[in-house]
DNA sequence: GTTTGCATGTAAACGGTTACATGATTGG
DNA sequence: CCAATCATGTAACCGTTTACATGCAAAC
């Protein structure tokens, strides 16, 4: 999904600022499935409203920069609609840990601790991050996607743990 | 990971042309965290070359066309392990599957239902591509990730079925 | 006094995909 | 006869990231 798509999404529910767009993006418990950075959201905002998929308000505001509030028109719900009818391409998951993991067996066997390691902090830092959102959604379809991001999070968690063993064990004894 | 390091990863195995490489993304089990188009492999391995982090040799063969064999040479051996002591960015999970739920609600009851089932039918087929290929893994690492893409296809699949209705029943009830 | 948060934007660089070009062989 | 497999490559295009530019206020 391209980040044009998904700021129409976002302002589908509500209207909101680049920055705020940016914000849902890092918090609200989806971030595993969606990101992008200020470099892509102000082009593509500036190019909806080029062409009348959403419409801007501008705020003046005392001691803090001037905001632009964007809302979506009809013609943006139409547009987003139809984006989501058209066919869906794959997932891609990208992962460079599961990478390196794949040659474990050249790396020093502390490195392979630690990157393992660093991988499960992470993912239990972001599993707590949705618990703690959890309770704020509304909607079904957010309810579903965060509910999905907690299970995949806890497979991983379950199946390091279960078999890092195996790799670890196997790593390169020593450094070089 | 860039389509770089994965070639030289790849090689560290053992030899291949450029076609065996993207074979190999699209076929091992790991499909699912790895792939490449040949429009950014063979530039990738001409840049290699240049940069004696590979080998060629050239076979001529009756009738198929020339095939350009790979080899990593040590340099490429040090290159590689110096990216995989590098530090390791974060997984990304682009999922337009799962951005779409996010606004099943704006969808027919119908579109839900069917981009749900396709879904859980690309699942199924991943599973039981890894299935097959399973007994002839050898590496250590090899059977981690592949085991662990099984673990996260079973984890979504089991949380979908179980969670399916949900969003089924709150989607749009008719097509306008 | 430094970091974080608020707030917007541009330009260059990068990495990758898609489509195109070529062409013979084998299997269904 | 058509599709798939083998095999390499280029060029245009696309979307995104990164770095840069600016600047004040509040919190720590």
């Amino acid at each position: 999904m391209d980040v044009r798509t998904i700021c129409l999404g976002i302002l589908s529910r509500g209207e909101a600022t680049g920055y705020e767009i940016k914000k849902l993006f890092d918090e609200d418990g989806y971030q595993h499935f969606i990101e992008a950075s200020f470099g892509s959201i102000y082009p593509a905002l500036n190019r909806l409203t080029e062409e009348g998929l959403v419409s801007v308000r501008e705020e003046a505001q005392e001691k803090r920069p001037d905001r632009k509030v964007y809302s979506i028109t009809p013609a943006g719900r139409t547009a987003f609609l139809a984006a989501l009818m058209k066919p869906i391409p794959e997932d891609r998951h990208r992962s460079p840990f599961v990478f390196a993991m794949l040659f474990s067996h050249l790396l020093p066997q502390d490195r392979v601790t630690r990157l393992i390691d660093a991988y499960i902090d992470q993912s239990e830092a972001k599993l707590s991050q949705i618990a703690e959102k959890r309770p704020e959604l509304k909607s079904a379809g957010e309810r579903f996607v965060v509910g999905m991001g907690q299970a995949i999070y806890e497979a991983m968690l379950k199946f390091i743990r279960a078999h890092r063993a195996e790799i670890e064990e196997r790593a390169a004894e020593a450094a070089e």
